[in-house]
Order: structure tokens, then sequence, then C-alpha cells
DNA sequence: GTGGTCTAGACCACG
DNA sequence: GTGGTCTAGACCACC
């Protein structure tokens, strides 16, 4: 599922993150959900486990998954997701959009790309709950 | 007019491109108008002239300006402005905005807070246009 | 009585030990009383008996109670527990109060804390009289 | 400065992080000073630089510290400390304190220790201010 | 088998 | 020379 690209300027433990982070953000893995084992991530990408014990802490570091030793990591429920992060991406999100309208893009456009943006966000979290039936 | 931070995590050449960009993008260098030399931007922040020329080597290869030897730099005119830039700004828009409606937040706050942004674009804009009557 | 939380990256025995020996210092198991056996406990939590096992042993160490072979574990006395406990409390307390104090709390600011906290315990340890009569 | 013990149940990383803590937190190190770079420290204290990087890497997180690449590491202002970091503070001092007044000790001891600790607080930060005069 | 920690040694970007 | 990233391989605690 998670695509590794040597040639981006973003570290691997990076790509790992952003990858795993989307699955658990889109629904993909539900709360409580298990992630693939360190050692079995690693070699199904063909990197060092380090690098993935790496990006599984920062996830976690996030809030994004809670890690049990001897056990597992875990999808972590929304909430959890910490306060760095929420600031994180609220800062990104108004520095992109502060930017994009200096480039002559009009708040109606964006706002436009937020709805879409929004059902597709509904669209995978009702697939999820769909699946779960 | 550019302020470097030495604490930011940003390499120093980062944040000098990002400074001449949005002096660019925000028209507080029209089309035509002709940059700092090298050196003297060097010398202006005390920093090393390699790292000004990294900065304005990659701010052309982005198209935001030209150069002509033995003459100096120039702002290249809003149209010339790399597409990958206005790319690579909606893809981080629409991620991050993705991951804010995931965590809860509403399509009407991203909205709001999108229309305070334009004001203060709006405001920013007006104030070079006043500036260079 | 005692619960357990997987996702806690505190190992099962240990919350296990953290439980029991709230039961014996809140005096909800007084002085020669006896614990559950090392099996009940572990049908009775559904984990393994090994684990239960390893956790008595270290109450024991540490002095909160005592194990009679072939009878069965008891809570020691109050007096009994281990002054070392006692130590690692206070490291704990004082480190963490120093760093606040650094952080800009105010000593009367934790001191308030510190009566509601008492204010808990009391009410705690009279139910846990009442329980007893 | 920092001594590590390798019998401690604590991981080396955590130890120094801990030591660096402290030099911060006491004011040994004021905001802006320079801390010794991963590979002396590590040289220093006989271990891997990868170890000194991971305790650094964990205390920028915490905001006790940051880091400019090809720079070095500094002390940062109080103010930087992250949220996360209070709460685990505000946590750790509730629960050793909670467990101190369950076993006997009263609020007003802990009081007069707190009293202590912000007097040795209050002259820690005081000599550093004397040292800079 | 799981994650957690540590070491040794390598290469890169930055200034 | 500085930190940032990655690899390879080791040992431990936990279940």
């Amino acid at each position: 599922m998670i695509s590794l690209n040597y040639r981006d300027a973003r570290p691997i433990y990076e790509q790992v993150k952003d990858g795993l982070r989307h699955l658990v953000v889109t629904g993909a893995l539900q709360a409580g959900d298990k992630l693939p084992s360190v050692r079995a991530l690693a070699s199904s990408l063909a990197i060092n486990p380090n690098t993935i014990q790496r990006a599984y802490e920062s996830l976690e570091q996030e809030g994004y998954l809670y890690t049990v030793a001897g056990k597992g990591s875990f999808a972590a429920p929304q909430a959890d997701v910490n306060l760095a992060r929420r600031a994180a991406l609220l800062e990104q999100f108004e520095c992109s959009a502060a930017e994009l309208l200096f480039l002559g893009m009009t708040p109606e456009e964006l706002c436009l790309l937020l709805q879409q943006a929004a059902r597709r966000t509904a669209g995978q979290q009702g697939e999820e709950e769909d699946r779960n039936d």
C-alpha cells in the first residue's frame, strides 16, 4: 500500500510516516486495527527495520497510533491526535492558502476544493462503516 | 526586508528563497525590477554570498526571476511563475485540509479561515499598490 | 478491582503491581488479608499466571505483601512497606515539582493541587473504612 | 557534568535527556547557550553519537532546546517547553503526591518540601543572573 | 514473535 | 565540523 520514492527529497521514514498517517486519516485503518509489525513492514518495503521503527515512534508521538511492547502497534482514535500536530496542520493550511490567494486564486475556488475534499473524506468514512456492517 | 531566523530549522538559503519569492508574489518586486546583487544582499544579511547565489539559482529555476549575465537578476512577470509551485501549493493545501477535516474541523470553519486570509492578502496587496503609486 | 489497559505502554505485570499496591496502600486490603491466588487472579484477569507470579514476587520484595508457602499471599502491615518506595516517590515528587516551578508555576498553585489531592485521598480512605465496618 | 549509570533501569538516552534537561531547568544553560555537539558529548561520555542524537531530538521535541543543522543545538527559553511535557509533569506530580499522602505523609509536609524546592530554584536562577553581571 | 535500545560505521546537506 | 539519515546487526524485556 505504501510506495517509496528514493528520488524524493523527503527522507524515507517521512514517506513511511505520511503513508501510514494517510491510512489512518482516510479510515483505511480504523481505531484499534493492528498495523504491520516493524519487521514485516521493513521487509515488505525492503528497508531497514530501524527506519520503520523511527516512523512508528514519531507517529505515536503525534498521536496517530499507540504501541504495546511485545504486542504491536495499533491505530489510535482521532481524539488522540496531539495538539502540536493540529497546530502544524493549521499553520500549513493557512500558509498554503495565503500564497495561493497571492497567486490569484479566489477564496471561492479554494472553498470549492474544500467541499470536494470534505465529500471525499465523508465518502471514505462511509465506506468503512459500510464495510463493518 | 528579508529576515533570517537562525533558530529556524530551515536552512538559510531556503529562508532567503522564501523571502524573495514572497516579494515577487506580493508584487513588492514588479516584473523587471532589479534584485539586489548577490554580494550586496549577502553583506546586507551578513551571510555568505554562496548562500545567496544558491537561492537565486533555485528561484530562477522555479521561474520567479531571470538573470542576465553581467547585468544582474530581475523579477519575472507573474505569468512566468512556474506552474510547479502552484501545483505544490495546491497539493499541500488539499492535503492539510483533508487531515483537518478528518480531525473534526468542518468545511465551514476552514472556509472562514480562508476568508480571513483573503482579507489579510487584500490588505497587503493594496499596500503594495499604494506604495508604487 | 484491578483494571488492565492493553493500550498502556507499561507492561501488564506492572499494571498488576500498581493495582495491588494501590489496594494495600489505600487499606482496601488490610494487614493479614489474603490476596487472591496466582491462578485465580490470572484467570479473573484473563492473563498468564506467570505474569501474576512476577507481580507478586516483586511486591513481596518491595514489602507490600508476604507469602507463605502452601497457604497464599497476604497483605503486609503498612509499617513493613519498603522504605525504598517512599524514597522513590519523594524523588519523583521533588523532581517534578522543581521542573514545574521552573516552568513558572508557583509553590502556592502546587500546594493547592496538593490539598485537592489530599481531599480525594481522604474520601477514598473513608470509603474503605466504611466498607470494612 | 552528566553521569551515566549502566546499572540503572532507564535507558542511556533517557539518562542523558534527564541530565541535559536538568542543566536547562536549573539555569546552568541559559536560553541561547550552545550545547556540546553530538559527537563531542558522545566521545566525552564514551557512548555512541546516535544515542546522544536521540536524546537531543527528543529534548527538542519537548521544547527544551532547538537545533540548527550545521550549527549545533541551543538551550530554548522556558516558554518553548511543550504542552505535552507540562501535562506529563503535572500527572507525575499529582500521582506521586497522591501516593505519598496515602502512605501517611501530610499535605503540610509536602508543602514544606515544595517551598524548599522553590527556594533552591530561585537560588539557582539568582546565581545565574549574578554570573551574567 | 513483538517492540525497545544500543553500537558501529556510512553518506549527505549545510555553512 | 555540524547535524540528519540510513543500514546492519546485536541484545534485551515482554507475552
